[in-house]
DNA sequence: GATGAATGAGCTTTCATTCAT
DNA sequence: AATGAATGAAAGCTCATTCAT
């Protein structure tokens, strides 16, 4: 009984070690997130994670894997998710509905992972760029997809560009979450979960809808 | 006689004293586009402006000044062209258009700059936020106030929350630019002009009548 | 019955160590022989032993003791050999041609050693120089012993400064070989004995009859 | 009168660029001798010089380049003079007398030169071995020529291999240094002098005259 | 004996900033 | 105003060594 936790092929020592390797990386994304990557010194992730300094050169090469990491992991979390609801079988407007939900949920339950893919990451990726680009850029892939299917049923308009409409959803998002970030919003903390259901709600009718109360162009 | 070069109430001492500060100015724009601020180094930047780099203390405090004179500077001008559109008697569409068309050429003209003030600033924020947080927030303040005049006015529909909508509008229009700053799409240059076009329309179409094809809720 | 196997009045435990111990040793003369003492980490001595770094602290106190270790077991087997050399019942001039000999085909069969004991030890030398001053200092006096002894026999001029010769000749052979370990000289692999041959040939050859082509001073 | 030193075409500032220059080569000399190249710590050589340990980056890529440098600089002297020996119209011998008196009355001049040359570069040669085995390898050069001139007038004998007799004579003067730099040799210093020139002496004759005394074979 | 995770002192190097000229 | 030499704090990283298992 006491016995049936570690039941899945993976021995007491490798899991270990992956513990803790996600200590660091856990304690990282807090640093990250209260002090930005180039304001983070590897002994403050250190500090955080409770651990000797030189440690986490065992299981990273540099400070930059750490962030890299963390992006590649971390994201492809993210990613695998939107492609779950991508390839779900609802409404592209339920779809839209669901990835907002989803992007705006996550920086409720985590924001600080939110805080360190979304400010940190790009802004540092100029250091390597390959491998993120192409990570970032197959969000977007499956975003345009999931619109041009929804052209294809009908759903979505056509003539619209799935890719710039692809941007403007996500960026749209981003600096919501961003704004919440950076504290532009005075908003209370209580009326978080509030705030994120309304938000979802209206970005999605914005893109559904429109702004506009004139007539559809026909 | 020989001080008639200085016309307009100004030294020639304090001229030329702009001339050099906005000399360093457009020398830091150029090697924080390349660079990135913290990968920048002062030097750097009087390297690029063909100064000696003791120089730069004598018109900027620090380098984080520089950065913070960026933005203030330029970022202000931004401001007052959206303002001075805001404020102009057309249709609120009209006035989206403009905006996007603003933001789109500016990337087309001053592509460093744009990519400091959407790269490097918000990143770097950290450090300064109060001073730049309210500039921010002015832009929204502004966006804002014009969508709902908008709604006031019945061209934009009740029950859309001016806020969240401004957020989404230049969000969308930020990672639009941020793809083309990181390359994430590859449009051939010559291409460029076509395309900011297109993306203008496409932007203020997708906003003002939504994704869409179903009607209308009622 | 099943103690028989650790004949030669030696534990099986102690031949175990011995051997280990010679394994971390000889593959610390091909690590330092490689990267230089310097250069070489104790992890690259484990993994080219095949051991965990750990286990090195076994069976040394440090990474110095290796080097120490190395010296004062390879180097007296040296010592032995030429002191062999030296008390044997021949000519002088036999003698030399076999030291030389010696050294030189030392070089040959254990490339590595050699490196290690001509280009590390003595460099390294500072950090423990008591006992291996007086293991060097031996093969001085041991040449210098031999070198007085065919004065006394006739064969070596008297006037000689034995212990000047004695470093002529060691020093004259050591830059040899370093001209080969350093790769100064472009000779094939293949030429390597003949090379040899003929260096150990032109080496006595020229301490016992000179450059000078003129008549012998009276 | 008094302004008549800064003669030559150079200016005061440059003057004192490579007066700082110096004064650290000059103390890295110091610091290199006394601890090793290993052993010595930027911070050191900047003690030692009397500055901030910064400046040296100022002056010197990295820690590596000091010594590159002092080899480059101070070898090519000793170079030149050796040619400037081999180029003269003497004797084969009396040039040999000279390059002996030469490199021994370095030592006694600058042992801290001699010592840094001979102990730390070629062994830390590892590090950037393409120039500086060049540059040894040009003494070689001049004194293989300077052996064969001697032996097409005479003065050396014929069949002597002249690139293996350089390698003994400098390779013998160098061990001869050595066993003075680890004081191998317990020589009083105030016999320092004697010491050299008697050590000169025989070292030529050696060379010249062999050591034995039977006759020369024919 | 054997392992390799864990430790942390200590190094090189960078670079914003100051200051003498 | 202009220069760039000088400063030194601060950071990333290495690696010999220890220690729990």
């Amino acid at each position: 009984m006491k016995d049936d936790l570690p039941a899945l092929g993976e021995s007491g020592e490798s899991r270990l070690r992956r513990d803790k390797r996600n200590l660091i990386l856990d304690a990282a994304i807090r640093v990250f997130a209260r002090l930005g990557y180039h304001g983070a010194r590897v002994s403050d992730i250190a500090c955080e994670a409770g651990i000797a300094y030189g440690l986490v050169y065992h299981y990273f090469k540099n400070k930059e894997e750490i962030l890299n990491t963390i992006f590649s992991e971390r994201w492809s979390l993210f990613i695998e998710a939107v492609e779950g609801i991508a390839e779900s079988s609802t409404s592209t407007r339920e779809k839209l509905v669901s990835i907002a939900a989803l992007v705006l949920h996550a920086h409720r339950l985590r924001p600080d992972w939110v805080k360190v893919l979304v400010l940190e990451i790009q802004r540092t990726s100029r250091i390597s760029e390959l491998n993120q680009m192409r990570s970032v850029g197959r969000l977007f892939q499956v975003m345009a997809k999931l619109l041009e299917q929804g052209q294809r049923e009908g759903e979505i308009r056509e003539g619209i560009d799935s890719e710039v409409a692809s941007f403007l959803f996500i960026g749209g998002l981003e600096l919501v979450i961003t704004a919440r970030v950076l504290n532009v919003l005075q908003v209370e903390p209580e009326d978080d979960q509030d705030y994120y259901q309304k938000v979802a709600k209206t970005v999605v009718d914005i893109f559904i809808n429109g702004l506009g109360v004139e007539e559809r162009p026909t």
